[in-house]
DNA sequence: CATGGGATTGACT
DNA sequence: GTCAATCCCATGC
């Protein structure tokens, strides 16, 4: 049975698989981008898969952290696996991994995930919606989640907000590589990541 | 302290 | 396809 179907039938089974830990989140930001595809996204049993993602990194101009540690970016700097949520167009919440060792400004953006728990929750908190609307971009899936500005700062490693393996082996030519969405800087990069063809992306 | 711009979304032409 | 909503924060005087 596919994992929406499943969720369907079942109420919120645990999701299996491995807490992601420090070392996963301290390493080059581009890899942990292109890992997190895949991987399991949850809030008190409320998520599904990630299936888009987008690097920021303070070297490159997009980055909040690329002036420097500002009131606003200082969370970029903290210790890899922390959330760094931020607001956004005057109404949106954002939710980012933190990556690289602490000091290095650098962070994950979780554009879209596949919803598979929790999916009668989300709708309550989305509004009557396409499943493929559900969680199809950045601050869709923070409503979904309810993730707010109060989560920045937080553990992802510890804390309620929870980032896990998926116990199915991952095919890695499954996940393209395309420019970063919504930025007016270093649009060039080829540093978002998505998996082909799948129905929950934003774009 | 005043100003302007968003790592977006949903409603509407 | 266009466009407004809405407010934190970065910037500059």
């Amino acid at each position: 049975m596919s994992p929406v179907a499943r969720a369907e039938t079942t109420a919120r089974p645990t999701p299996a698989g491995d807490r992601l830990g420090a070392d996963f989140y301290a390493r080059p930001v581009l890899e942990v981008a292109r890992d997190l595809v895949g991987c399991v996204l949850v809030h008190r049993g409320v998520g599904g898969l990630i299936v888009e993602t987008e690097a920021y990194h303070e070297s490159e101009p997009a980055c909040h952290a690329y002036r420097g540690p500002t009131p606003r970016a200082k969370t970029l700097f903290d210790e890899p696996g922390t959330a760094y949520v931020y607001f956004s167009y005057g109404m949106h919440t954002l939710l980012n991994a933190v990556a690289e060792p602490a000091g290095i400004g650098a962070a994950v953006l979780i554009r879209a995930i596949e919803p598979v728990w929790g999916v009668e929750e989300m709708r309550n908190r989305r509004g009557r919606t396409a499943l493929r609307d559900l969680c199809s971009g950045p601050a869709k899936l923070t409503q979904a989640l309810a993730v707010d500005l109060s989560f920045n700062r937080g553990s992802l490693i510890e804390g309620p907000i929870e980032i896990r393996t998926y116990p199915r082996p991952r095919d890695e030519k499954a996940i393209a590589s395309t420019t970063r969405i919504g930025i007016s800087n270093a649009t060039e990069l080829p540093w978002r990541f998505h998996l082909k063809g799948n129905a929950h992306i934003s774009a």
